[in-house]
DNA sequence: GTTTGACAGTTCTATTTTAGAACTATAGCC
DNA sequence: GGCTATAGTTCTAAAATAGAACTGTCAAAC
C-alpha cells in the first residue's frame, strides 16, 4: 500500500495515518508541542537526518499542520508552527504519552507530569464521551456506517 | 534512529511511537478493535502483505497487545485478541479517527459513526484532565521533567 | 577583506524496509 | 487422490531511511 492510497480510504483513521502515521512525524509533533520551531533545533534535539526532517516538515506544511513563517529576512529563514489543524493533533499525542507513562515507565517512573494550568494540578489526559461524560471504553462502543462511507473498504 | 533506541529513550512517546508507530500496526490495531482476530481476515481487509502482517503480529505479540489463542487444535489455528494492554490503546485510536473526522472528511460527511452503548448516543472522543474533567488543550498544559527523566533526551 | 560560524537546507551512496508474488504445511471434504 | 481453507515462510524488486558531505547566505571576528 501506497501513502496516497491510505489518505484516499474511506475510513478517518487510514487519513490520519496517512499524514502523522509514521515515527519520525509523530517524534517531530512531540518537539512542536514542546515549543520547537526551528530546523536545526529538531534535527539536534531528534538526531533526525536533515533530509528526512525536511521531507516530514515540507509534508507537515502541505497539509496544513505546520505554517512556514520568515522569522528573519537577510538571510531568509523560517520557522515551523502549528496551524490549528495541528494545535487540534494534542489529543493524539498526549493519548500516546499516556498509553507509554502507563504500560512501559521503568521503575522510575514517568519521564515527564503535565501541569494544566487552569486548574493548576498534575493531570492524566482521559478519553470521554462527548455525550454523557463518561470514560470511554471500546466494548462499550458500537460503530454504525456514517455517510462518508463507501464499499470495499476497511 | 533505530527501532531500539526509540524503545530506550527517557520519553512516553518515543516508547509508545517505537511499538505501534508505523502505519500497518495502526491499521492493525483498528481492525483489531473492529472484532477482527484471524490471520486470514486481517490480510484480506488490509491488504497488507502476509509477511509484514506476519512481522507486525509477532511484534505486537512480544509486547503484549495481542495474546495469540488457539481455536482449533488439529490443524492448529491461531487467533489474535487484544490484551488489556491493547485495549487501553483505544484512546490513541479513538483520538486519530476524531482528528481524520474532523480535519480529513470529504464532503460527505465521516465514513463511521460511534454509539456509546452506555448512553445510548452518537458521541464523540473528547480528551479531559483527570482532575478538573475539562476539556484539554495544548496551551494550558506546563511541563515538568519526572522521576523517570533521563538527561540528553527529549 | 578574509576567515569563521550559524542556519537551512540539498545531494550522494549504502543499508534497511516494504511490496508483490510464489511457495510450504496441515487437515477436512468429496 | 484432488480440491479447498488457514496460517504462515521464502524469494526478488522497489522504496524508504541512515549517514555523511556539500551548498549558499549572511553576520561577526580577526
Amino acid at each position: 500500500m501506497k501513502w496516497d492510497t491510505l489518505e484516499e480510504e474511506s475510513c478517518s483513521l487510514s487519513r490520519t495515518v496517512a499524514v502523522v502515521g509514521d515515527r519520525w512525524t509523530l517524534l517531530i509533533l512531540r518537539e512542536c508541542f514542546l515549543r520547537v520551531r526551528r530546523f536545526e533545533a529538531f534535527q539536534s534535539s531528534l538526531q533526525i537526518t536533515r533530509h528526512l526532517l525536511s521531507e516530514r516538515l515540507k509534508k507537515l506544511v502541505r497539509f496544513g499542520i505546520l505554517r512556514r513563517v520568515p522569522y528573519s529576512e537577510t538571510p531568509k529563514r523560517y520557522e515551523y508552527i502549528l496551524t490549528q489543524k495541528g494545535l487540534d493533533l494534542y489529543p493524539v499525542i498526549m493519548a500516546m504519552v499516556h498509553w507509554g507513562d502507563t504500560h512501559m515507565s521503568d521503575e522510575r517512573g514517568r519521564p515527564l507530569l503535565h501541569e494544566h494550568k487552569s486548574c493548576g494540578k498534575l493531570f492524566d489526559p482521559v478519553m470521554v464521551c462527548s455525550e454523557c461524560g463518561e470514560p470511554l471504553h471500546a466494548k462499550q462502543v458500537h460503530v454504525h456506517p456514517g455517510p462518508g462511507r463507501m464499499e470495499a473498504t476497511g
